[in-house]
DNA sequence: ACGTCTGAGTTCCTTGAGGGAACCCCAAGC
DNA sequence: GCTTGGGGTTCCCTCAAGGAACTCAGACGT
C-alpha cells in the first residue's frame, strides 16, 4: 500500500515488534533475555527477530567464541524508537492511572524527567493532528495515502 | 503489562488500528468509506471501530434521522495521531523508494511541506533514543516496563 | 401500500497465524 | 564423554482474520 503508515507498520505492526524493539532498546539483547522478559513464544521471537534484521532495523551480531549472538539497534532502528516514545508520552498520559508512569525518561541535554514533544521540523513550532494539511505527494498513487 | 508501551499497543496494537485511525484522521468516516478505503473485512471493522470507542479514542455520532454514523477522533484521539505523525516522518525517511513520499503534509503555522520533530518537553532541545536514560518510575512492578 | 435502495452492521465457514511444550545443535567446562 | 546453557526448530492445537452472504431499519419513488 502506498502509505508509509502502512509500510512503517509492514516493520513493527506485528503484534510483538515494538516490544521487542523496546526492550533491545532498554538493553535485552540477547535471545533468552527477550523471551523470559516479554513471554513471548520462541518460535514467533524468531520469526519477529528475523523479520526486523531484514527491514535493516535490528542487526545480529555474535558475542562469544561459542554461538552467541545479541541483536544491536541500527541507526534505522534508533530513528524507529521515535516512535516508541512518542507511545509512552501518550501513554503515560492517558493510561498511566494512578500509580503513575511505570517509567521515567530523564533528558540527557537538560537532565530533567521529561518526554516527548512533536515539533515540525522546519519552523520549530508545535505540529500535531490538527496542525497540518493532507496533499498528494509524488509518490501517490491512489485517492488516499 | 505495566508497560507505557504496551498499553498503547492494547489500543492501537492491533492490525488495523492504526489505519483505521489514519483514515478518520484524514476524513473517511463512514463504516463504508472506511472499508472501501482500507480493504479490511466488514467484521474485523466492526470489532476494531468498537474496541477503538471503548478506548476512548474515536466517538459514534449519528449523521442522520437514519441509522447513520460517523466516527470522529476524540481529543485523546487527535493526541494518539501523534503516533502516526512519527511514522510517518520514519517511513517517509527510509521507505520511500525512488518515487517520494506518497502524502505531504503542509504546517498550517509555517506554511510549508515539512515533518514532525521530537523535542523535549521540558528544554525544547531534540529527544530521540539515545538521549534519555531510563529509571524505575512510581507506577513500576517489575524491573522492566 | 409496496417494492427497493442504502448504510451499517451480523453470521457462518474456512484458512492462517500465535501459543506451548518438547526436541535439537554446538561449544566449553568438568 | 557427559553435562550445561544459549539459541534456536518442530509439532500440534486453538483462536483470530478473511470473504461472502444475510439482516435490519428508515427514506423514497410510484
Amino acid at each position: 500500500m502506498t502509505c508509509s503508515i502502512a509500510r512503517t507498520l509492514d516493520v513493527i505492526g506485528e503484534p510483538w515488534s515494538p516490544l521487542i524493539l523496546r526492550d533491545i532498546w532498554v538493553g535485552f539483547s540477547r535471545f533468552e533475555q527477550l523471551q523470559a522478559d516479554l513471554g513471548i513464544s520462541r518460535k514467533v521471537l524468531t520469526e519477529r527477530l528475523n523479520h526486523l534484521v531484514d527491514r535493516g532495523v535490528i542487526e545480529r551480531r555474535p558475542y562469544d567464541q561459542r554461538p552467541r549472538y545479541e541483536y544491536v539497534l541500527t541507526a534505522k532502528g534508533r530513528e524507529l524508537v521515535d516512535v516508541l516514545m512518542v507511545m509512552v508520552a501518550w501513554g503515560d498520559k492517558w493510561l498511566a492511572g494512578t500509580a503513575g508512569p511505570p517509567v521515567l525518561y530523564r533528558h540527557h541535554a537538560c537532565g530533567e524527567i521529561s518526554h516527548v514533544d512533536l515539533v515540525c521540523a522546519h519552523c520549530g513550532k508545535p505540529m500535531h493532528a490538527d496542525d497540518v494539511e493532507v496533499l498528494p505527494g509524488p509518490g501517490a498513487s491512489r485517492s488516499t495515502a
